[in-house]
DNA sequence: ATTATAATGCGTATTTATTACACAATGCAA
DNA sequence: TTGCATTGTGTAATAAATACGCATTATAAT
């Protein structure tokens, strides 16, 4: 086993798609204690490590994500250092570390990446076990100061989806014009007319049409899309607009 | 003298605005040789240091920036933290280190922030030594993996003014309208039409027109003007529009 | 003084984007 | 075979962004 840093270490929110439904996987983490069988811990937890000794930051979240969902190449944006000097000193949080983890500093830097994933291409059950998926608007009790850093990534989450095409990375490689709309209804939490947000997308050049049709639950069969980032790498503006 | 965490240090770009041009505030970084004299090293450095035993990471921001500017409670944000392996290998970064800081850890991970400052409030000359303003499109050569952290910053500020009035912070507390205008064009590296501009911000409620008039080097004396962070925070809407 | 000039104050058309809503077609379920 | 939720494609009304016109002001140069 490789050296830890003890005092810094990654956390990774990995939010999916499904239901229509904005989700984040979490870890189970559970203490009993040694005599009685007692559950003394019993919540969850973002997928995170410490960074290892001659390792990137970058690279220990890939790390991260590989261990817990298989996944290489995912989508995946740094967004915050969190280093409040309390941020793990709840009884629950203090005394999991000196049971588990004795030896970890007591001030623990911890930089925050989230990801994005298309949820049918990980199987918790198969992954990392005590793995399993949650809306983000009915989260278990949470470890740490993990709580704060699932709304942070959503809040950073949303704000570059009002400036940048990062939805797709949620969906398969195919998908239907009211995945895509109800993708962006939960994740910028506003209601969009189905007749504009067509006209919106018919502008994309880098949403293209596809010949086939696809079922997604619906009575009637939809049109295909894909998403090219390509297309939208040569076609992005840099000239926006104030949005205030 | 506190001890430091040797691993985790804090560095701020830090943002003045001054002769229409967007300003970055460097610190000189001299090495001579003990015995020739020769000059090793003479580039510049951000404002940073480590952080010290018991010290959030946005207090050590804090109080680095009070330390280099003397200002308190001013607009600082974290952007990114740069943890790789070869931020700091670069032959004469490792000569500086080895020989001013040799206790100092061979992987530091360093959270960035930027600051917003008005830079009539700061002097130099009268702050930190060795301390000067350079424009963001005119820097000098620069230590370490400063060069990228200020690109970074200025990225990560022209994204926010897209979103949201923070360049106000730039500059003092009553401006006129051309002030605000050419530092629009500076971050966001744009050509206004002054007239437009005109219609766009006498429709932003948070920023309020005086009684009096100011002469901004120019001929005729302008109108100046006073923004509401209040009344900003107060009138913002959260429905945008996606830029793309 | 007078004049040229650069900056300011305040418009009006034109184009483009957003919003609100209409209606026919499809294909599964009852 | 019919009902109905979903999909495909509109059009009209409203709002916002863009391009540009022109008189006014105060200073610097003559």
């Amino acid at each position: 086993m490789e050296a830890i840093i003890s005092n810094i270490s990654v956390d990774c929110v990995i939010f999916g798609f499904d239901n229509n439904t904005l989700q984040v996987l979490l870890t189970k983490r559970e203490l009993k204690d040694r005599e009685t069988g007692e559950l003394l811990i019993a919540d969850y937890t973002l997928q995170g490590h410490h960074i290892l000794v001659g390792e990137n930051i970058d690279d220990a979240a890939k790390r991260v994500l590989k261990d817990k969902t298989g996944l290489e190449n995912i989508y995946l944006e740094q967004f915050q250092t969190f280093g409040d000097i309390n941020r793990l000193r709840r009884p629950k949080d203090q005394l999991w570390l000196k049971t588990m983890y004795p030896m970890v500093s007591d001030h623990v830097v911890s930089v925050c990446y989230y990801s994005l994933v298309d949820s049918t291409k990980v199987n918790p059950d198969l992954q990392h076990p005590y793995s399993s998926w949650f809306p983000v608007d009915q989260l278990p009790e949470l470890g740490f100061d993990h709580e704060e850093m699932i709304s942070m990534a959503l809040e950073y989450l949303r704000n570059k989806l009002w400036r940048e095409p990062v939805g797709f990375e949620l969906l398969p490689d195919k998908f239907t014009l009211s995945q895509l709309q109800s993708l962006y209804e939960a994740i910028l939490n506003t209601e969009i007319d189905r007749r504009n947000f067509w006209k919106k997308v018919s502008q994309m050049k880098f949403v293209i049409p596809l010949d086939e049709k696809h079922k997604a639950g619906s009575r009637k069969k939809a049109q295909a899309f894909i998403f090219s980032k390509d297309v939208y790498e040569r076609t992005r503006k840099d000239k926006l607009t104030l949005s205030y």
